[in-house]
DNA sequence: AGCACGCCGACT
DNA sequence: GTCGGCGTGCTC
């Protein structure tokens, strides 16, 4: 007997499987899954390896195959099914079947077993007092149960409003799978990873339910995977890592707001959370449930199509009203004399607001800073005349197209007004806390943003400061939206649509209106109707407009229409090729390289191909990097493109030419390079 | 990633 | 002569 074993070295040499024979004493012990010690080279030395199958037939000559030295018992043995998809991973988003592999089998160290931590104990308050399900929770639940009882395995799409109890009807699914035997993933965003979210979980499933999240240590995991793995954990809540948690029968993984970025991988491989789970799902006859108030293009694009399901909570539980919304148009404010960054509109909302003792959070959205060029009197923006996406400043002073290099001189004056108020957009959460501090003297004023969390526990004590009521005004960036509940919150503004909206990439439009949208859950979560306030200058476009209407329908429409006239995700696909080495020239002649490999070869996807071009960030942890930008209706095409060039990597003649170059690719991009 | 083999310079 | 530099090639 001969096991197929993958040696942990990182090597794109070495990413094959070796054979090795099965000493008689440890035949039936080694499974795939099963991590062993081997000899390996010239020297024997001992490496890790991980079995990948089992077979019967030499494929070399006997007497070069060396025995498998023994089971390294420190780690435990996995499903099969986890090397099944992380070789499924690797064919999808590139890289070595290691890298996939390490993904999938992360880490496992056997440690002391430590006290358990003190969630559990405070948990039990939160058990009774549970409201009765509205009709909508009603109505969505028995459409799950119905198809999960009459065996009916599928994707679903809760679509539900801000505060409209989506984590209550999550929480009956899963009790109604658990009651079938089988266990449940529930996938959240790393920064929803909150103390109230977890308690929620474990006041329900009390220890049926682990917690799996970055800061635990390896002795903490461990404990965690071995009770999944004896079945004692029956439901595993984590971030998109949680995805590979060992367990077995699985029914259901929820994917809870799945609209959000941070489901993407930004190492190799850089897979998407959303599609691995439902691989995963498929692979062990399993539903997911993907929810969000504010769905992703791709999720409703999948929902037309009729490959999901859509669930919808169209009202917010309690009968609370949705926030009512005004958009500011930014260019009038200048015209009228008002150059700050705060509106006359919103600036009596605040006082209003300070007089009758209730809170305020200010929005200011900073990232892709102040990348583009905007003209202030009439709100355009500089495009590539190609990509339709906004034109960077580059520090040598030129306007350049991140996708397919297209460059232009920056005008002086508008293009289109005359104007000569067209400049690169600054605002920072600082200058705003200190124009806030002069305008309202009396303001308890709380400052969140990276500067103020850059230690640890920095970030709880903000929001539970600011949740108790010891601070009037809220002022930060993304990281104060993301699914927290103030009660005493009424009012919302948001300080520049624009930031978000004018991103150098395709997905501006689309983080634009979840980043809105969201503000406004913010708002009014309490007894007090919220309202809220859009900034912007560009008040006609169709992200500010679907968003302020808080039009879910409306702004898919639209941004469809743009994604598909360009061949954009989720109509087309896309594959970015990044290119990094040490050396600035040998990153841009690599990159030249592959442009040209894909030119020459047969590959259909050589119209489609743009750049080198320059990263957004030139230079990162001393590497220089470049990307080649490919785009085709089919994944498929991009798959074959990536094995051309991975084939061509893998020569010597590559290898020569670019020394210590390093290649990642990423198939559909969201994050800017 | 390691380790060996190999073909050139400067040294006990 | 031969000790050792690290370029190229292989690892079940």
């Amino acid at each position: 007997m001969y096991a197929d074993v993958i040696i942990d070295i990182n090597h794109q040499s070495l990413d094959r499987a070796f054979q090795y024979r099965i000493p008689d004493e440890l035949i039936g012990e080694i499974k795939p899954g099963a991590v062993v010690a081997v000899p390996f080279g010239n020297g024997n030395t001992l490496k890790k390896g991980f079995v990948t199958g089992i077979s019967d037939t030499p494929l070399v000559a006997e007497d070069r195959i060396k025995d498998i030295h023994h089971i390294d018992d420190k780690q435990i043995p996995v499903e099969a099914k986890l090397i099944e998809l992380a070789e499924w991973m690797r064919n999808r988003y590139g890289g070595t079947l290691l890298q996939s592999l390490t993904t999938v089998l992360p880490v496992k160290k056997r440690v002391k077993k430590r006290a358990s931590s003190d969630v559990k104990e405070t948990a039990s308050s939160e058990a009774p007092k549970a409201a009765p399900l509205n009709d909508a929770q009603k109505k969505v639940l028995n459409e799950f149960i119905s198809d999960y009882e009459n065996g009916i395995r599928q994707t679903y799409l809760l679509f539900g409003v801000t505060g409209s109890g989506k984590t209550r009807v999550y929480m009956e699914m899963i009790s109604k799978v658990l009651e079938h035997g089988k266990s449940v993933i529930v996938l959240i965003p790393e920064i929803a990873l909150t103390r109230q979210n977890i308690m929620r979980f474990s006041g329900r499933f009390k220890d049926e339910v682990a917690v799996l999240h970055s800061r635990l240590s390896a002795g903490e995991r461990y404990e965690v995977y071995d009770r999944a793995g004896s079945g004692a954990v029956k439901v595993i809540l984590g971030p998109r890592s949680a995805l590979f948690a060992p367990l077995n029968d699985i029914g259901l993984i929820i994917v809870d707001e799945e609209h959000e970025t941070s489901y993407k991988s930004e190492q190799m491989p850089r897979y998407h959370a959303r599609e691995v789970a439902i691989k995963r799902a498929a692979m062990s006859d399993a539903s997911v449930v993907l929810g969000s108030a504010t769905p992703s293009i791709d999720s409703l694009l999948k929902v037309k199509q009729g490959s999901y399901r859509l669930l919808t909570l169209p009202k917010r539980a309690a009968d609370r009203p949705m926030p009512k919304t005004f958009i500011v148009d930014m260019r009038s404010e200048l015209a009228s004399g008002n150059r700050t960054v705060i509106s006359g509109l919103l600036s009596e909302k605040i006082s209003q607001r300070l007089n009758r003792k209730e809170q305020v959070i200010l929005f200011l959205n900073r990232r892709g800073i102040a990348g583009f060029l905007s003209c202030r009197m009439c709100g355009h923006v500089m495009k590539c005349p190609h990509c339709d996406v906004s034109l960077h400043v580059h520090k040598d002073g030129l306007l350049r197209c991140h996708y397919c290099g297209y460059t232009q001189p920056s005008p002086d004056k508008c293009p289109k007004c005359g104007s000569k108020y067209i400049g690169a957009f600054k605002a920072g959460t600082q200058s705003v806390e200190k124009l806030l501090g002069k305008s309202f003297p009396d303001a308890r004023i709380l400052r969140m943003d990276a500067d103020t969390t850059s230690k640890k526990g920095d970030h709880d004590r903000i929001l539970s400061a600011f949740g108790s009521g010891k601070a009037d005004i809220l002022l930060g960036t993304q990281m104060i939206v993301k699914g927290h509940d103030f009660p005493g919150v009424t009012l919302v503004g948001v300080l520049a649509a624009d930031i978000s909206l004018n991103s150098s990439d395709y997905t501006g439009g689309e983080r634009t209106f979840d980043l809105l949208v969201q503000a406004a859950g913010r708002a009014g979560r309490g007894e007090v109707p919220g309202e809220v306030v859009i900034q912007t200058y560009q008040p006609s476009h169709y992200a500010v407009t679907s968003a302020a209407r808080l039009d879910v329908d409306g702004f898919y429409e639209h941004e469809i229409a743009y994604r598909r006239m360009l061949g954009y995700p989720p109509v087309g696909h896309m594959l970015r090729i990044a290119i990094q080495s040490e050396d600035r020239q040998r990153a841009q002649m690599a990159a030249g390289h592959i442009r040209d490999v894909l030119f020459s070869s047969k590959s259909p996807v050589k119209g489609s191909i743009a750049g080198p071009t320059e990263g957004v960030i030139t230079r990162l942890k001393d590497n220089f990097r470049f990307a080649v930008y490919i785009k085709s209706p089919r994944y498929g095409e991009l798959v074959s493109a990536k094995d051309e060039i991975e084939k061509d990597m893998s020569t010597d003649s590559f290898r020569n030419s670019f020394p210590g170059t390093l290649v990642f690719f990423d198939f559909d991009p969201i994050h800017t390079f």
